[in-house]
Parts: C-alpha cells; structure tokens; sequence
RNA sequence: GGCGCGGUGGCGGAAUGGCUACGCAGCGGAUUGCAAAUCCGUCUAUACCGGUUCGAUUCCGGUCCGCGCCUCCA
C-alpha cells in the first residue's frame, strides 16, 4: 500500500505522488521565537515527524525544512518589554523550542532557515513581485494586490466578498484593496530594519516562507503542512506569492493542515489561565515526553485532540505496558509490520496504528517475534525509545500546576457546578534513581527477614512520588514512574 | 453575516448499509507475603426527529448542542 494524504487543496484524500520519487520535500511552518512553545504548538511538529519518519521508511531520500521566524512584531514587542537584544530572544528561544521538541522525541528538520538570513530574497522576490504588477508600494509599505490575481482563497475556499463582508478590523489606509497583504513595512529608528528600494524596514510574515522554499527547494515542493489556522491567511497569501513569482508554478502540491488542541476540554488562551507550554509539561512531568507525544497522536491529526492530565496518566500506563513487555528486547533489524505502516499510510491514521500496536502488546505475552515487532514499531511512532526507562533519573524539582483553570466545571451528583477559581497546587518530586535503588535494596533486605511491614512501608512511601515497584518471580525488583 | 468541523460506552478513540475496533477504567475468578503483571470470564454507546431501505450508527433532510476560522495565532 502506498502513502495517501487528506489534501486541504483539493478537499479530499489523494494518492502521495512525488515530484522525484527519489527525493520528498517537506516544509512545516515553524515558531516564531518570542516565548516558550505550547502544547498546541507541539501538535504539528509531532504530527509531521510522524509523517517524515513514515516517508523516509517509503522514500529513498527526504528533505524536511522547518522555519524560524526570528524577526517579527511580537519579538520586537518582546524585546522592548524585557530589554533583553532581540538576537538574544531568538536564539535562547529557539535553542528552548528545540530542546523541548527532542523530548518528545521529534527530532530536528533536516532544514531550519531562520527568516533573518533569507532578507535579500525577500527584497528580490517583492520587486519581482512589483515589477509583474502584483504588488504597489505606497506609504513606505509594499502590499500584494489580491485584485490583480484570480483564484485566490483557492487554499482557504473562501469567498473575497464574504471576507471583506465579516472583517472586524479596520482596513489600513494604505492598502488599496481590504485583502491586500504586506510584504514589506518601514522600520523606525528604534526597530530593526533592512535597507530596500523602499526604505529601510521589515519584511511581512507571509514572505519567508515562499522564499525559503524557493531558496532550499526551487518552485514547487511535494508537501506543505501547518496547523489549520494558518491555512488562512497566511498559507493564501503564500500561494498567491508564489504563484505569481513562479508563473503559475504551484507551492506545493498537498497541504496537510492538523486540527486544534484543547487544554482540559476548553481552547488554551491566557485569558482563560490554561496556556501550558511543553517546558512546564515537561517540569511537572519529567521524563514524561513520551508520554506527551503519545496524547498528541491518540486522536487522528485532522481531529481535535484534548490535552487533559488524565490523558497523560493513560498515555503512561500505556507506555510502562509497552516498556514492561519489550524490557531488554532487542529489535534491531525487525521488520515493521505492515499492518502499522499501512494504518500510518492511510493519511497518518495514528488511532488506528494504536490498535495495531495493542495487538502485537497482546501478543507479545507469548510471542518474542510480536515482542520485536511492537518495540521496533512502538520506536517508529517514536515511543519506547528513551533508554531504561525504568532506570529514569527523576530530578529533584517542584513544579507548580500550570494547568489551573480560572473556571474548572465540576460534576456534583449531576450537578455542574462553575468554580471561579481552582488553586494551583505544588509538589515536590524528592528521588533520584539512586535514593530509590537504596530504597529498594532496604526493602530486598526487609523481605528476607520477613519484616513486611517495613517492605510495605517503603512500598507506599515511593508511590506517593509516584514510583512503583514491580517484583519480579526471580527476587528482583524493578520500578516505574507511574 | 459568511465559511467549516464535530456530537459513538464511565473516559480516550475507531469503523461500518446487516454481526460496533483498540486502549484505560469497572466487575467475577485464577495467581499473589502485599502490590503489580498475566490468564479466563463479564457489563456499558452510536444527540434528537423524520425519510430512503428487507435492514442505518453508517445515506438524505431537518432540529438541538458544542467548536473553529473570517487578515495575531500550531
């Protein structure tokens, strides 16, 4: 079976064809670096390693790119807020976002252009544009003319009457057309700015993306993803660029889009008090990276997906399942059942590849084959990869629920009450695998001298941080992070 | 106002014109110093109203509910 994907483009699930065979291009919007990356923003970046560990499994060779977007208004506003040099801000958070990305085990792009090294092919690109009358320059800002293009909202299927009808932001004096979009600002003295034929200023955030691909890849690639909410404006606007530099070439021949992510049921903002970003996860969870990939990928990428610390709980006692039974299986060499890959073939059915990987666990009971069979393709979904995971050294920290909700629903004998406020709760995590060895060294001994009460005491003490103990029908006893 | 998505068991989450995956949780039993794991057995669902059909959860129409986007946003 081969590969097939839900093109946004085209609305429906088509047959992956490559441009080359021999060479799959992938391009992923990546994060603007200001903060510390969310959850939300996690999702894609699960979803589309996923997707090229699947592709180069099929592929001989893949190219995967995913930008940084290291000059931006928010970065400037960051900036300005912190005092802190913006080259400081960008590089400390985009060194974060790909830490935080590795424990999820989504490992670096093959590619990671930052916007700041493409300005010169943004400037060439906006007096192309210029030049072939599908962009004006006016008041120091250059904008691309939605007008002078037919098919735009091709992407987004959307209707330029319908948009301009429910706009709810006032049009800019110096766009001619309400849809026209910037490709290049001005600069004040006090922003950072390149110099252009129009002044010195910064280029649009839609410009970057075009170039890169341009640059790295030529004029057209085989995939674009993001998350659904840039499919309009910004990959339109990407199109509507490129496609009038590259006379008529398309981007990208399937755009793949992944659905949203909520945070205990209710859509993450900071108003609500529920924006949780992957490094306080981390913080609260340690060595739980795994597991946070694994609740990424429970629901198909299309679908929304809930991020709940239930899920987490579940997503870990699926995974100490996994570990218990693939414990010092070697699966090097196995082939992966094409039962998994066939699922994942399916435009990415991850659900589905779960089922899969339940079955092999089910065999696995009794079957060394089924054993290697789901570590190799538990390794593939990019799980039971992290190296003893019953030997994990858990840091001494105290992390705070960042999760709290300003309003949290509570069920009450069928009532739903509304509290205003849940507190937050802290916690101290206190072992380290050593204490915990020395611990279960103590209890060894207890047990020889049939001293059980002491052997339960210990017992108890370590699951309060969250350590269980398993003992084994040979005498020894190993321990999981539950 | 425009465009779009979704409502499946206690929870997560699939699939299908006819027997409704998979996981977690629950229950009964075997096993166990305790606990876990494992094994055997077992309970629970397709929002509502119509239509098409021998038969719909699946197709069609409507209702209700929830959600997203409409130039900040993964």
């Amino acid at each position: 079976m081969s590969l097939r994907i839900y093109n946004t483009l085209t609305k429906g699930k088509e047959d992956f064809q490559p441009i080359n065979p021999d060479h799959v291009t992938i391009y992923v919007c990546g994060p603007t670096v200001y903060n510390y990356a969310h959850v939300g923003n996690a999702r894609p970046v699960v979803v589309f390693d996923l997707l090229v560990r699947l592709l180069r499994h099929d592929y001989k060779k893949v190219t995967y790119a995913r930008n940084i977007t290291d000059i931006d208004d928010k970065i400037i506003e960051a900036a300005q807020d912190s005092g802190e040099a913006i080259s400081n801000i960008t590089r400390k958070y985009a060194d974060i976002y790909s830490a935080d990305m590795a424990a999820l085990n989504a490992g670096p792009p093959d590619l990671t252009p930052k916007a700041t090294d493409y300005i010169d092919q943004m400037i060439t690109m906006t007096a192309a544009l210029i030049e072939k009358g599908h962009a004006y320059e006016q008041d120091g800002h250059v904008l691309f003319s939605v007008p002078s293009i037919e098919n735009y909202g091709e992407l987004s299927g959307r209707k330029q009457e319908d948009m301009i009808a429910g706009a709810r932001v006032d049009v800019a004096s110096y766009k001619k057309d309400a849809a026209d979009f910037i490709l290049w600002k001005p600069s004040t003295n006090d922003q950072p700015g390149w110099d252009s034929p129009w002044g010195r200023g910064r280029p649009g955030w839609h410009l970057e993306c075009s170039c890169m691909i341009e640059d790295n890849f030529g004029k057209t690639i085989d995939i674009h993803g993001g998350g659904l909410d840039l499919i309009f404006p910004h990959h339109e606007n990407e199109i509507a660029q490129s496609r009038c530099a590259h006379e008529g070439a398309p981007l990208a021949n399937y755009w793949m889009h992944n659905g949203y992510l909520t945070v205990e049921g209710e859509k993450m903002s900071k108003s609500l008090g529920n924006f949780v970003t992957v490094h306080d996860l981390l913080e609260e969870f340690p060595g739980k990276g795994e597991d946070i990939r694994l609740c990424l990928l429970t629901a198909h990428y299309r679908q929304p997906v809930d991020f709940s610390r239930d899920g987490i709980h579940q997503a870990t006692k699926q995974l100490n399942h996994w570990y218990r039974l693939t414990d010092g299986v070697d699966s090097e060499g196995v082939e992966i059942p094409e039962s998994f890959l066939n699922a994942l073939r399916n435009d990415l059915d991850t659900p589905k590849a779960l089922s899969v990987l339940n079955v092999l666990a089910k065999k696995a009971e009794k079957d060394n084959t089924a054993k290697r069979q789901l570590k190799a393709a538990a390794n593939f979904f990019g799980v039971l990869e992290q190296r003893g995971r019953f030997d994990l050294n858990i840091k001494t920290t105290t992390a705070r629920l960042k999760l709290k909700a300003h309003k949290a629903r509570v069920t009450t004998l069928g009532t739903v009450v509304e509290k205003d406020s849940v507190n937050p709760i802290s916690y101290t995590k206190s072992y380290d695998s050593e204490s915990v060895e020395k611990l279960i060294e103590e209890r060894a001994e207890a047990k020889k001298n049939k001293d059980f009460k002491r052997a339960d005491e210990i017992r108890s003490q370590l699951l309060e941080n969250d350590i269980f103990l398993l003992d084994g029908a040979d005498g020894t006893t190993k321990w999981e992070q539950r």
